[in-house]
RNA sequence: CGAGGUGAACAGGCGGUUGCGUGGCGCGAGCCAUGAGGAAAGUCCGGGCACCACAGAGCAAGGGUGCCGGCUAACGGCCGGCGGAGGCGACUCCAGGGAGAGUGCAACAGAAAGAAACCGCCAGGCUUCCUUCACGGAGCCAGGUAAGGAUGGAAAGGCGAGGUAAGAGCUCACCCGCGGGACUGGUAACUUUCCCGCGCUGUAAACCCCACCCGGUGCAAGAUGCAGGGGGCCAGACGGCUGCUCGCCGCAGUCCCCCGGGAUCGCUGGAGCCAUCCGGUGACGGAUGGCCUGGAUAGAUGACCGCCCAAUACAGAACCCGGCUUAUGGUCACGCUCGCGCG
RNA sequence: GGCUCCGUUGUCUAGAGGCCUAGGACGCCGCCCUCUCAAGGCGGAAACACGGGUUCGAAUCCCGUCGGAGCUG
């Protein structure tokens, strides 16, 4: 996942934080505001576990979006872990963030059939 | 065989597909190289570096350290000794100066907590009892005495003999402890032996005294500017208030300052790592040769597999080094210890 | 990243070497009162974050872990 699909600054998150329209499961949510470019960050806060384990986390909700990027619609989106996300196998999580896009409407109408 | 002790290294490796940071090459698609730890952690110490203050040092306050010698850039670290404590032992641990400067504290218990006479013991005087004296008993008075006594963590060195009215280091022998001096060994802490004096409670991780060390803030330090903001200046091309002059405002010019938003630098080659040899008991030092080994900025190592395999645990750089402490997996070495069994 | 502070019953707290077997308030439990509940009265359970050290003796002093707040940005 490239620099330019991240969403960097703390005044953006917080931007999402008060627009954005949220979806959520289990281990995830998602956080859904429009823009004009398309911006991905990731929260993954103390409370998951260590820096080890948050890195890991990190790197397993990146590697899920990835797939995705060429079919989401724009936007600002942010994806926080909850606590249990930890303990989450990749397959899971890669099951959670489908079904996430899906119940946000996100993805563009050529992949909706897929 | 079991239970320990000490020390050391390692922290999976190789190969695919795909994805990320940095560097290089390329117009470009892309290709090549490289990419977390022994603790990166806690932030408990010591430095480098940067800015501020003082630009001489001293004093005060506050904080820290505390046997001796050495190592080191420095340290509260390390090495080697000394002393003490623990353990059968290998060995481990110790904030280990000063209580012969002063102040404080020592609950409860106990007569009494460095100050002592409650009980007890003892000779004396007076009264009284036993028919009287003596001996003896009881009471009172004013004394002597720390040998004995509930206690306590701790009771005024210990034991024996002499001595005494009763006693007491009051005296003596031996032992113990403390201080001083001389001597042996040692650079020193300390120690061997002897002499002299003393018998003093514990506590300084209570205040304190002594010796030594420490200016403060920290890379979000700091530097350069871009956007922006503020102020001054002159006279002028321009616009507006107005048709003209003066005046004012805006814009432009130039100088200075601020700079929180953004950018770049700081940013990684260093008290560096490896090998051999030499000096040293050792920490460590020296010489020679070789090597280049993260630099992100919402923060780079992921996903799916195969083989070897016991391959897992604790755990992720954020300016950089030297330590300490804490977390944690299995492995190895020992001409280290103890116990059991067999020969 | 850096700095500062704090951990005592379920909650808020008192404590400053021995008086602590840790006190108080609210809450909880039981009993009494009442036709019942509330209020009231009586009684009870319940804590020094953890591990070492100093001391005769530690919630208190020292060291180290763990946890939680706050400041800076």
């Amino acid at each position: 996942m490239e620099k330019q699909y991240r969403l960097k600054k703390n005044r953006a998150f917080q931007y999402v934080y008060r627009r954005g329209h949220s979806v959520a499961c289990r281990d995830l949510v998602m956080l859904c505001a429009k823009g004009r470019e398309l911006k991905v960050g990731f929260s993954v806060s103390k409370k998951v576990g260590n820096a080890v384990t948050r890195n890991k986390v990190k790197r397993r909700l990146r590697e899920c979006f990835r797939p995705y990027l060429g079919d989401v619609k724009t936007g600002l989106y942010v994806i926080v872990a909850r606590p249990s996300a930890a303990e989450a196998t990749f397959q899971s999580l890669q099951r959670d963030i489908r079904y996430l896009l899906k119940k946000q409407a996100a993805l563009k109408e050529g992949n909706r059939a897929e």
